[in-house]
DNA sequence: TGCTCCTAATGTAGCGTATA
DNA sequence: TATACGCTACATTAGGAGCA
C-alpha cells in the first residue's frame, strides 16, 4: 500500500477549499439549480435528490482546474476527482437525525487506498427546506422534465408513496475527510447485501459516521 | 418486572443515468 | 432493454433509560 503524504493532503485540501469559499453560491435554490444544470446540458438536471448532483455540478466547474475530473474508475465505479488521492464529492442535510453518509462501492474504496494510500470525501453540509406538502416544486420539475418518467407511472401503479422533494439548500459547511483502512475498520457498511430497485443485489457501501470521525476531517471551511 | 418513550442503528425504497 | 450504480431519505427495529 502507498503510504500516504498527511501535510501534502492538508495543503490539497486547502487549495480546494480556497476555491470552493470564494466561488460557491451559499444559497441553492431548487428550480434556479435545476435549470442551470439543464442549461449547462448536465445528465443528471433531472433527478430527484438535485443536491447531490448540483454540488457535483458545481464542484466539476469551478475544480476542473486544479483536480482531475472524473478521478480514477474501478470496475463501473468511478470517482468524481483525483488530485494526490481519488475524491468524491457528497451533500449532506445538516437538519436529519441522521450524521451518517454513505460513501462509494466498498471494494472501489479498498483498491483507491490500495493505489494511493487514502480516498478523500468531500462533504457539503447545509440547511434544507422540505416545505413542498404542496408538491409544486415536484409538479414544476416533472413539467421541466417533460411528464412522468416510466419508473414514476410503474410507480403509480405499485401505489407506492412519492418521496418529498427538497426545495432548496443552504451551504454551511464543507468537510474534507480522508478514508483509510483504520475508517473503513471504524465504520460500518451500507446496503450490504440489499437489492437494487429493479431487484438485483447492489454491492456493499460504506457508511461513515460523522459523530466517529474526528482526525479523518483534515479541513474544513464554514460559510 | 413490565411498560412507555426516546434515540440510534439498520434495512428498504425512491428516482434517475450510464453502460453493456 | 436489462442491469448496475449514484444520489439520499425515511420507515422500521433494537436497545437503553425512566418510572410505576
Amino acid at each position: 500500500m502507498k503510504p500516504i503524504n498527511k501535510a501534502m493532503l492538508k495543503n490539497v485540501a486547502q487549495n480546494i477549499g480556497n476555491t470552493l469559499h470564494y466561488s460557491l453560491p451559499i444559497k441553492w435554490d431548487g428550480k434556479q439549480s435545476i435549470l442551470e444544470m439543464k442549461e449547462a446540458n448536465y445528465p443528471q438536471w433531472k433527478q430527484m435528490e438535485w443536491i447531490g448532483f448540483y454540488f457535483q455540478f458545481l464542484c466539476e466547474q469551478k475544480l476542473s482546474g486544479i483536480m482531475q475530473i472524473p478521478g480514477p474508475q474501478y470496475g463501473n465505479v468511478k470517482f468524481d476527482a483525483y488530485n494526490i488521492i481519488p475524491w468524491d464529492f457528497k451533500a449532506h442535510a445538516m437538519n436529519t437525525s441522521s450524521h451518517q453518509i454513505i460513501v462509494n462501492d466498498s471494494m472501489a474504496i479498498a483498491n483507491g487506498i490500495k493505489d494511493f494510500g487514502a480516498v478523500g470525501v468531500i462533504l457539503a453540509v447545509g440547511k434544507v427546506e422540505y416545505n413542498d406538502e404542496n408538491r409544486t416544486f415536484q409538479k414544476w420539475h416533472e413539467e421541466l422534465k417533460g411528464g412522468k418518467s416510466r419508473y414514476e407511472i410503474e410507480r403509480e401503479k405499485r401505489g407506492a408513496w412519492s418521496r418529498l422533494r427538497k426545495v432548496s439548500f443552504e451551504l454551511k459547511q464543507i468537510s474534507f475527510i480522508i478514508i483509510t483502512d483504520d475508517v473503513l475498520e471504524k465504520c460500518g457498511a451500507f446496503q450490504r447485501g440489499f437489492r437494487n430497485s429493479n431487484g438485483s443485489p447492489r454491492n456493499e457501501k460504506v457508511l461513515l459516521d460523522l459523530e466517529k470521525l474526528d482526525d479523518e476531517i483534515i479541513h474544513y471551511i464554514d460559510f
